[in-house]
This record gives C-alpha cells, sequence and structure tokens, in this order.
DNA sequence: TAAATTAGCGTACAGTTGTAAGCTGAAAAT
DNA sequence: ATTTTCAGCTTACAACTGTACGCTAATTTA
C-alpha cells in the first residue's frame, strides 16, 4: 500500500473515531484528543501528524456535515422534480436525513449554537448556503420577490430545523406526527407569504 | 449574620460565579467545579455544602433562566395591554431580553442542544410552558381552534428562539434589522395561520 | 455553660488532559 | 545502494480534574 494511501486511511479512522464518539451524550468540545486517538486505534500524538488540533479536526466534520446536507437538498429537489408536493417531499427527505445521519445532524445542532465562534461561524454559513437554495427555488416557482423570498426561506429553514432538533429524541411514531405538525406550519408560512405579497402589490397601485 | 443568611448568601455567590463564567466561550459542560469556587472565592471541597454535584447546580441555573423567560412574558403581556401590537411588542420584549441577560439565554440555548438529558428536559419543558401560554392567548384573541392555536404558536416560538440565537453574534443595527425581519415572518405564519383556519372550515360546509 | 452541628478549609490522591522530545522502520527519492 | 522523509510509537511532564478525609472555628441547641 502506498504511503499517501495509508495516510489517508488512519486520517479517516480519525474523523469516523469522532464521529462515533460524538453520541447523545458528548459534544465536540468534550471529546479529548487522546480519545479520539485511542478509539482510531493511532497514538495520542500520531494525531498531530493529520491535524494541527482538536479543532481543525472539528472543522473537518463540520464541512463534511454540511456538504452531506447540500447533498440533502439536491436528493430532495429530484424527488419534488419527480411529483409529490414541495413542502411534504422535502420534510420527509429532511427527517430521513435526521434518522440515517443523526450524529452528523446533532453536530450541526450543537455547534450551531456552541462555544467555538469558528465552529459556530461554520455550521451557520452551512445554514445559509441551506436558506439561499431555498430562496432562489421560491422565486422560481412563485414569482415571489427576492426579498420576500428569503423571509420566507429564512423561516422556513429556521422552524426545520428547530423541528428536527425536537425529532432527536422521539421515536419513530411520535416523529411521524412531528413531520405532520411541521408540514402544517410551513403552509402557514408559504401561505401567509402569499397573501401579504398579495396585499403589498395591491395597496401600492 | 444568621448562619442561614450566610449559607444562603455563599449560595448565591455559587450562582452568579457559574452566570459570569458562562460567556460565549463557556458551556455548562466545560466548567468545572474547582472553576466555579474558585470565582465564588470558596474551597473546590466547600461547593459540596450547597450542591450535590455541577449537574445539581445546571439544573438550578436552568430553573433560574426559565423563570427570568416566564417573568419576562407577563411583562410582554402587560405592554401588550397598553398598546402596541402584540408581535411587535412581543419581539422587542424578547430582544430587550436577549441584550439584558444574553448569559441567561445563551445557558438555555445550549443547554437545549446539549449533552446533558435533564438539562435539555428542563429547558424543553420551559419552552413549552412558553408555548402554552401563547396558545392560550392566541385561542382568547383570535378565536382560532386549539389546535391551530397550539401550531401557530409552536412555529411562533421556534421561530423566535432560533432567531434570538442568531441575534446573540450580532451588533445592535444587525439587531434591529433582525428584529424587522422576524416580525414580517411571524405575520406570515399568523395570517397564513388565519387563511389556512378559513378554508378548511368553509371547505367542510 | 456545655454539647452538638456545620460551613468552610487544607491536604492528598488517582485519573485525565495536551503536548514536547526523540526514536524506529518502512517507503520514497536520489 | 544510499540517503531522505515521515507516520506512528514510547516516554515524560506539568497542569488540571473530582472528591475522600479529617480538622477548625463559629453558630446553634440543650
Amino acid at each position: 500500500m502506498n504511503r499517501q494511501e495509508q495516510k489517508q486511511k488512519t486520517r479517516r479512522a480519525i474523523i469516523d473515531a469522532a464521529y462515533s464518539l460524538l453520541d447523545e451524550q458528548r459534544s465536540l468540545s468534550s471529546v479529548s484528543l487522546r480519545e479520539v486517538a485511542r478509539c482510531a486505534g493511532i497514538a495520542p500524538t500520531s494525531f498531530y501528524r493529520h491535524f494541527k488540533d482538536i479543532d481543525e479536526l472539528g472543522l473537518t466534520l463540520v464541512d463534511e456535515a454540511g456538504l452531506a446536507l447540500r447533498q440533502l437538498m439536491r436528493q430532495a429537489r429530484l424527488r419534488i422534480a419527480s411529483g409529490g408536493g414541495v413542502i411534504s417531499t422535502s420534510v420527509d427527505t429532511f427527517m430521513e436525513f435526521i434518522n440515517a445521519n443523526s450524529n452528523v445532524f446533532r453536530l450541526l445542532l450543537r455547534e450551531h449554537t456552541g462555544t467555538s465562534n469558528a465552529f459556530r461561524a461554520a455550521v451557520l454559513r452551512e445554514i445559509q448556503h441551506f436558506t439561499q437554495e431555498l430562496t432562489d427555488y421560491t422565486i422560481a416557482t412563485t414569482g415571489l420577490s427576492r426579498s420576500m423570498a428569503n423571509l420566507q426561506a429564512e423561516a422556513m429553514v429556521k422552524l426545520v430545523f428547530s423541528t428536527g432538533a425536537e425529532a432527536l429524541d422521539l421515536n419513530n411514531e411520535q416523529k411521524a406526527q412531528l413531520a405532520l405538525r411541521v408540514k402544517q406550519q410551513l403552509r402557514f408560512i408559504s401561505t401567509g407569504a402569499l397573501v401579504i405579497a398579495e396585499q403589498d402589490s395591491t395597496s401600492k397601485r
């Protein structure tokens, strides 16, 4: 085996070890370098051959998590194209993501309100990316103004993330009920934005 | 001075010390018993005369923070009674709270998505309390059904908390803009809920 | 006044942490 | 074939953690 290949493999082992440590009870800031190293099967000091800090590893994890989210969005768009309501399909996709990658989503949630400025900023960037794409989609499909579409998208993303956080602690049946609730709530936002946009445009004439 | 009084005073010192340590960079789980003791001006072991754990202290903090929130809600209701829109007044009150008690709000935010089940549950209870009162208020002022009012209130609370989290990192001007945005978004929800409720009732006839 | 209670302290210990220093052996470069 | 590079190791250390144990001095109780 190549030297570079071997190094990449170890790097993967470190990243996977970190993910596996991020269960319900642990956050990035409470995971120690030695613990990660132990779990990855390397000596503590070997960690430095791959990352400068635990923080550098953390940023890598956030980036990977963000990438997973973006892939999720693409998947959702594909499903919409092949029929099914926008809201319903998006929520279902999101919920599936949370189920399948709960540790990844938990990471984003925790670091979103976490103690590291760098991590917070990184997560915020990912969420804004998320919002941006939803804004564009909204403009294209509803003809709303950019500012209105952006307001609507932002509200929706915040609501969905907030609901996702709640879903993490629930069983499957409760998750299904929660999904129904959030779909209805998203319809409130979408309908409200539409009505208010109409009001604004007619009152100006 | 009484012995009990003295003990209460020290207990306060411990609690205040913990709050003062909870700045942008620290969370409850990263604050050590020794650190709190040091900051409160007592010996590490004296901590145990007041709390069994660091966790017991944490729960006390969450409870106090929740109480502060409930007081905030009462204050907001008073202001609404003396004129001013419900939404606008509530958001302004909330934003003032975040400004004046940022460490308290940060505590709630962090522990809401944090690593301790007990803390998460405690924060969740406070938020549900918050939602419940808004639901009742909505029923009383709009005549919406309980289920619709509850959906609306839940969405609003999640949106406001989410926005509050974002506001923590911003300067005053940005906060003001954010407040405007969230007010508009809340109107989306309120209007949408109303319209959909009407649609539902007419379609049934 | 004598006895009991107790808030707070000092000492101590075992366990953890991050990371500095230098070694080894195998892969890569010359 | 020889040298260089470098991923991973072992050892080591100082700093920090939670908390057990027992003492002290002051307040409270009897």
